[in-house]
DNA sequence: ATGGATTAAAGTGTATACAATAATTTGCAT
DNA sequence: ATGCAAATTATTGTATACACTTTAATCCAT
């Protein structure tokens, strides 16, 4: 039984090609964070969740782990990444390492329709601050990682896009468990500000503004070790 | 029938959780040249060559797929990839992205000891130079590779360690394809280079050189479109 | 012979079936 | 009740089976 995925995840009413499908799916989930580190994604329940059988979903769950959003343990099963401190570290240093990279090739190639673009992202991004809800909160994670990712289509490299689809993907699930502020959003100022150095063909300040981004992110995190003790450590004292 | 592939690669007499295995061999084998680029792996020739069940076979090439190293087009089947030119550009565009900051976090973290096997690898390549035969040509182009995943490891990041992989995987199925100079080896000499200026703590010369090393290799390439005209083009006039 | 439609063969896409491993429950002794 | 062992259940690992698509071969008409 898996109450927890129950409604969690909606199987498009497609056609396509099976498991790529559901693969995307669980994705957003994750990203999403309606799916939390470690819960437990048995091949019975996914197939079932989507009407395919166990080979599509095993499928999807292989795929997911080549991203790092899955880990599958051998005759255990797949569950939702549970990134340890040290991967989150190494994850950021990832991004640390590429970013500044893409944004000057970016740079390179924008054109003014793509920065209009960023412009209506970050708009849109800012509306959804605004709202409330659930819903909204899951929408504005999305975008906040889609400007980046905008950023990674416009450098017109699509090995680096895919990598930061990778990271920035894995980066949402360290946030989901060593963030703090529940404000993911303190970032939205400075994709502006981005954006302007940008405009202005200033990379050197973009990359700058970029760096401290990211180091903003990290700063919101306590990656300590989250030592998950069961009920009895739980309830001594 | 696939002719080409008998005799090619190597079933290892293992122990192993099935389809990495797979995976693996059909990796070595496409990094090492063996499988030229266009080769098709179809998933009975695979299972048949390991013994394993077309599950297996096809979730092997699926992994590979991820990685870039082969291709599976829906309904046809898997082939070794066949990197565009533009594909090709855009590899090396990555590893001159993403290679000066892996030599930079290496060499912060680097010891006495890593730089000795650094070296170690150096005379080994330079030995590998010196013999003559297919099997030595094959070791040396591994031995080539694993000086930038060397590097990659030394950094201490598993994550960019593993994207390195897949670039410095990637980058000899170009290579087979657009290499002209037929030595493969002629960055030797820069990996020494680029070990000196390690030792000597010159993080700038370092990446410097790196680059110049990327560049080199580039530089030896014809990334024209290939158009792979069949009989009747190829022998008109 | 040549070109095109039809038919046969081969190969992939997906589901199901069976074997092997891990998790859970049951039963028993203390 | 508690702890351990055996047996049961659930879940994964792999192979096989069947449907569908593509590719090749065959056949006929021109």
């Amino acid at each position: 039984m898996n109450p927890s995925a129950d409604g969690l995840l909606t199987p498009s009413d497609s056609t396509d090609s099976g498991a790529q499908q559901i693969r995307d799916a669980i994705r957003d989930a994750i990203v999403e964070r309606r799916l939390a580190p470690g819960t437990k994604l048995s091949e019975s329940d996914v197939g079932g969740l989507f009407n395919v059988s166990r080979t599509l979903a095993r499928a999807a769950l292989q795929a997911l782990s080549y991203e790092g959003l899955v880990s599958v343990e051998k005759n255990r099963g797949a569950f939702v990444a549970y990134p340890s401190p040290e991967e989150a570290r190494q994850i950021f240093a990832a991004r640390r390492l590429v970013e500044p990279g893409i944004l000057k090739s970016a740079a390179e190639h924008i054109t003014a329709a793509q920065l209009k673009h960023l412009r209506h992202l970050l708009v849109e991004e800012g509306r959804l601050m605004g709202e409330r809800g659930q819903s909204a909160r899951r929408a504005e994670i999305k975008a906040s990682g889609d400007f980046h990712l905008m950023l990674a289509s416009i450098s017109g490299n699509l090995i680096m896009q895919r990598f930061m689809e990778e990271l920035v993907a894995r980066s949402s699930l360290v946030i989901a468990l060593y963030g703090q502020s529940s404000a993911s959003s303190c970032g939205h100022s400075e994709h502006g500000d981005i954006i302007t150095a940008l405009e202005q063909k200033d990379v050197d300040t973009a990359c700058h503004l970029m760096l401290h981004h990211i180091a903003h992110i990290e700063a919101d995190l306590d990656l300590r070790e989250r030592k998950s003790f069961g009920l009895k450590e739980a309830f001594e004292h």
